[in-house]
DNA sequence: GGGGAAGTTGACGCTCACGTCAAGTTCCGC
DNA sequence: GCGGAACTTGACGTGAGCGTCAACTTCCCC
């Protein structure tokens, strides 16, 4: 554990995909912490670093949400970790269960926007698949000679 | 069937959820087609036209592609319709695998594209959904004054 | 310890996806 | 047939998400 390894930003950005421009843009946006910095300045990350950054690049590219929703959606994760540290800290029930419902909230409206990109884009690939299904029985129809100008 | 309703640009908009000037400017990036114009040449929209723009907006949204991504998909469905056009209109069956291939090629780029989206979101859904199960848990516990101290 | 590669903070530039104004034309209800 | 709302094209404006250049500093290998 002492050996932790640390990435320049260059280092990171062939990483994960990025580019440098934009994992310093990223900061600016307050999606990163300052990580840490060498004696002279330079950006130093680390494992859980390069980790954030492709959820990051997921949300981005793969959800296709903007860097302010991924703000929000990181936000969120902070909010639900520090309210699972202030759970731990009280005993009064009504604040505990204040939190967990806190953290309820922000998990389900999560849920609910995600679902529903999935299960369009769900559609879209099932629809895609079925043509392409067919398109891959006429090939094989083609192949076996047989005519099959019966349909339509 | 004779009485082929249409809406002008504000009606179409406001119908599919986008604004005339998104309209208007799909159709300069050729996304959609001149559709009717009115005697002093304003735009004129069908139903099918409403069902494209309502798929534009799906892919735009939902999928996260940008308008020259969607331009290639919308694209690649012409030249599927051209290929089956094509593929009834003649007997050489050199021809037909060719055209037919030609269909599978870009329906499966369309298809590998979408299914790794919908993984990654998967994921991105079951691991909220998880911890939002967990959330669920811990307020039961709580509304039925089970401590629950005993984890972590 | 010297030099070239890589990093730093600005600042400006650029593309995408529209928003917004301007000046003129058309539609349509009374 | 007239007046106001809606439409037309054209031009410029805007915010997001970086790319790129400039001027300077730091890292690191020989």
């Amino acid at each position: 554990m002492s050996h932790e390894r640390f990435y320049r930003i260059h280092d990171a950005a062939t990483e994960t995909g990025l580019t440098p421009r934009a994992i310093r843009y990223y900061e600016s946006l307050g999606l990163l912490r300052p990580c840490a910095r060498s004696e002279g300045d330079h950006r130093l990350y680390d494992a859980s670093d390069l980790e954030r950054l492709e959820v990051i690049r997921g949300l981005r590219d793969d959800a296709g949400f903007s860097l302010a929703e991924i703000g929000q959606l990181l936000e969120d994760e902070a909010a639900r970790d520090s309210n699972r540290a202030a759970y731990a800290e009280t005993d009064d029930p009504d604040r505990q269960r204040a939190l967990v419902a806190d953290s309820l909230v922000r998990l389900e409206r999560r849920i609910s926007i995600i679902r529903t990109k999935v299960s369009r884009l769900e559609a879209m690939a099932r629809s895609a698949e079925e043509r392409g299904a067919r398109a891959r029985a006429r090939l094989a129809e083609l192949d076996r000679g047989t005519p099959g100008e019966a349909s339509r």
